[in-house]
RNA sequence: GGCGGGGUAGCUCAGGUGGUUAGAGCGCAGGAUUCAUAACCCUGAGGUCACGGGUUCAAUUCCCGUCUCCGCUACCA
């Protein structure tokens, strides 16, 4: 492959309902800022952006939960995971929001290119709508109790309890979370894109990412490929998004689903940036850390950063996000004929936390803004423990005790030991001034032992640039171990008594190693190499390990670069999550204990309906004559039916609850004027009548000894 | 149910288009040392590479099946 002329780094946008914890820097964020810091400290033309994805359901339910507007909630939580990264010191040239002017104007010019370009169809479907607010309702909005293990408050979309992705449909007694009604079917409207229409086009493409794609990543889209496309929903029935173009008939009270706005959102913040630099503001970027292409650049230079073939196009995400970036989102760019498609999504697995999941909603994660709080000025070391699992390939994990552990064991012993005994010999044998004779040695010679500072940079760049972040740090401590292993193996404190010049051999070899390790450590541990630097007094000019000058004639006296961390702060850390999971019972506690209260005063009676709405329904005694398994589905049952004046196939969801041997011959109830609607390609004439029981269970709905064919009302 | 990705030393993980003694870091045991945050350095113990079959002169690596973890996805009273 060619050298790319330029590179788009994209950072997946964190959802603004919550703050940042460590899954989302070990997941995404970490790896592309060393992505981003190492291409910049290579000189090339790279562009590196974030933000806040502040639209979507859940923000607004969070807002309703706590009696405040969607708007206060983004603005918080923006503000908040904003400071977290800077604090952090995640190297963003931008970071932006998607509620921003124009970000509106970008996704709305996106919608309307796609809807020029034919990439939608309009596709009428029955929602869930809730006549008292009178609003359709988003799978979020919609709660009731889960269909496979009875959890009374699961989601729309899906079971928090036991990690089920759901329809809305699936519920059993769906509930308005809006006014506590149980909602009604409704017919409405949606753009879908025509990801069908692109099958064949996206396959080939994803073939040619085969080899360079993560296994995982590129094993995902290949199962949705092989599982063929389908059209998939771009707008919602919401009023908090970007609403349709206002021009395109019937796109009053539609907005664009969230998961298209965002990723355009990469986008809007690259226009925003590149606006920023010509107009010399800082709204939402960071000069500081623009590398040096992104000098005196215009408004317009954005576009070639999303539009020329020879950029690098990078995404950074979690594994939740690999479809929208690895298929839909391509799909978009490539419907508008003018944009260019990702070259890598080196998407991370999940990191866990002391053997869970780690969940905002549980309240089981290291908050970002807390840790920060507990180890202040410690971001490297938080760094390093996440560097070091990082879920590459698969799922990790982190503890404190591993935290402690990697800290004390290697960035102390290991790294910090070796920069500070070599410090530490300088100042004591020559106080810390360098003279002629240090600046002379030949520092090319520098394979006293091992892997030369040559061969080692080599390294980590191969590493950084196949997203091997792990490695590339294994890499950076094996240079500082053997840093260790030259002082042990030349003892300049004993040779300092019979050889002086020996000696001083000795320690501008390894002050050299210590100025190498900062410099190899720029993009893995930034704010460590800072340090160093500083202590050295060095006048860095440019990123060649051997490069370098000193300010003064003098170091710095040694600062210890990382401190020990103390048992008591990693007992202190795991009381906080104890604490946490405890606090959590209390609550979960509490909701059962409300919803008992709740439903045996009210029972949640459904909407009242007149006799009419009753009478057309036609509902038979039958007895079911043949039942089999559906081959390939859990639940369903292929009955027959004998409903009296006819013999009827239906397909029934319960085969969870009875064996085809157990239900032949059971006298039940039917519903025989239901639409036909096919279910695994059988087509089902109408719905067995099922009574549930307060434990899930079902139960047959019939009339004892009553022939089949007599009507019941 | 289907599909994708995992299951390798006590722990966290590399690796392997089949081939002599399967790797790293940490932990553990022993030794050496004192410049260093009792840190460093050396040596060593530890693995039937999830399990069962198959192909092969040879499999941890290829094929089939099973179990298990993670994720995606389908179906319903």
């Amino acid at each position: 492959m060619s050298t790319p002329k330029r590179y788009m780094i994209t950072a997946a946008l964190p959802y603004a309902n919550g703050p940042l914890h460590i899954g989302h820097l070990a997941g995404a964020y970490i790896a592309a800022d060393i992505y981003a810091r190492y291409l910049r400290l290579q000189g090339k033309d790279v562009v590196f952006v974030c933000g806040s994805d502040e639209h979507g359901a859940a923000i607004t339910i969070k807002a309703k939960k706590e009696n405040t507007t969607p708007k206060e909630i983004v603005d918080k939580y923006h503000a908040i995971i904003r400071k977290s990264f800077e604090d952090f010191g995640i190297a963003f040239d931008i970071y932006h929001r998607t509620s921003e002017q124009v970000h509106y104007e970008t996704s709305q010019e996106f919608f309307r290119i796609l809807n020029e370009k034919g990439a939608f169809e309009i596709i009428e479907s029955e929602q869930y709508y809730d006549q008292t607010a009178q609003q359709f309702l988003a799978d979020r909005y919609i709660t009731g109790t889960c269909p496979k293990c009875a959890n009374e408050n699961a989601y729309g979309d899906q079971c928090e309890k036991c990690g089920s992705s759901l329809n809305p449909m699936d519920l059993i007694h769906p509930k308005s979370t809006i006014s506590g009604d149980t909602p009604v079917l409704k017919k409405t409207k949606h753009w879908f894109l025509k990801l069908d229409a692109q099958q064949e086009e996206i396959a080939a493409w994803l073939e040619t990412k085969k080899d360079t794609w993560k296994s995982h990543v590129y094993g995902q889209c290949k199962s949705w490929i092989n599982d063929g496309l389908r059209p998939r929903a771009m707008t919602r029935d919401l009023d908090w998004g970007i609403p349709v173009p206002p021009e395109i008939e019937g796109s009053e009270g539609k907005v664009l689903y969230v998961w298209l706005d965002a990723p355009i959102g990469y986008i809007s913040a690259t226009k925003q940036l590149f606006r920023e630099i010509e107009n010399n503001t800082t709204e939402f970027s960071y000069p500081q850390n623009f590398g040096p292409s992104l000098q005196n650049r215009k408004a317009e230079d954005w576009k070639a950063y999303w539009q020329e073939e020879e950029t690098e196009l990078v995404h950074f995400i979690g594994k939740d996000n690999i479809v929208f970036h690895c298929i839909t989102f391509p799909a978009i760019l490539n419907a508008t004929g003018q944009y260019i498609r990702p070259d890598q999504v080196p998407a991370n697995e999940f990191m866990n936390l002391e053997g869970d999941k780690i969940s905002t909603s549980r309240n089981w994660a290291v908050w970002l803004h807390e840790y920060l709080q507990d180890f202040p000025g410690r971001e490297d070391e938080l760094r390093y423990t996440l560097i070091a699992n990082m879920p590459e390939n698969k799922d990790s994990e982190f503890t404190w005790q591993d935290f402690q552990d990697r800290v004390n064991n290697e960035l102390v012993a290991a790294y910090g030991n070796f920069v500070n005994r070599v410090v530490t010999l300088i100042h004591k044998y020559y106080d810390g001034r360098l003279d002629e004779h240090f600046r002379k040695t030949q520092r090319e010679n520098d394979s006293i032992i091992g892997k030369s500072i040559l061969e080692t940079e080599a390294a980590i760049a191969q590493n950084l640039e196949q997203f091997k972040f792990k490695e590339a740090l294994s890499e950076l401590m094996s240079f500082a171990r053997a840093g260790n292993k030259f002082l042990a193996d030349t003892e300049p404190w004993k040779l300092v008594k019979t050889d002086p010049d020996k000696t001083k051999d000795i320690l501008a070899v390894s002050l050299d190693w210590v100025y190498a390790l900062a410099i190899m450590s720029k993009s893995l541990l930034p704010k460590t190499a800072e340090k160093i630097l500083d202590m050295l007094n060095a006048d860095v000019q440019d990123n060649n390990p051997f490069n370098y000058q000193l300010k003064e004639e003098k170091l710095k006296s040694a600062q210890i670069l990382f401190p020990k961390i103390e048992d008591e702060q990693i007992a202190f850390q795991l009381e906080k999550l104890n604490k946490s999971k405890q606090d959590k019972n209390e609550i979960l506690k509490q909701v059962q204990n409300d919803d008992i209260v709740e439903k045996s005063e009210i029972s949640n009676l459904k909407s009242e309906i007149t006799y009419d709405d009753f009478s057309k329904m036609d509902i038979r005694t039958g007895k079911i004559l043949e039942a089999e398994k559906v081959p390939k589905a859990d639940k369903l049952l292929k009955l027959l039916v004998d409903i009296g004046m006819e013999q009827r196939t239906i397909v029934s969801g319960i085969a969870e609850h009875f064996t085809p041997e157990e239900v032949i011959g059971k006298e039940v109830s039917v519903l025989v004027n239901l639409a036909p609607r096919k279910l695994r390609g059988i087509e089902s004439n109408g719905m067995i009548l099922m009574a549930e029981d307060e434990n899930g269970k079902l139960h047959f709905v019939n009339a004892v000894g009553v022939a089949p064919g007599n009507m019941i009302k």
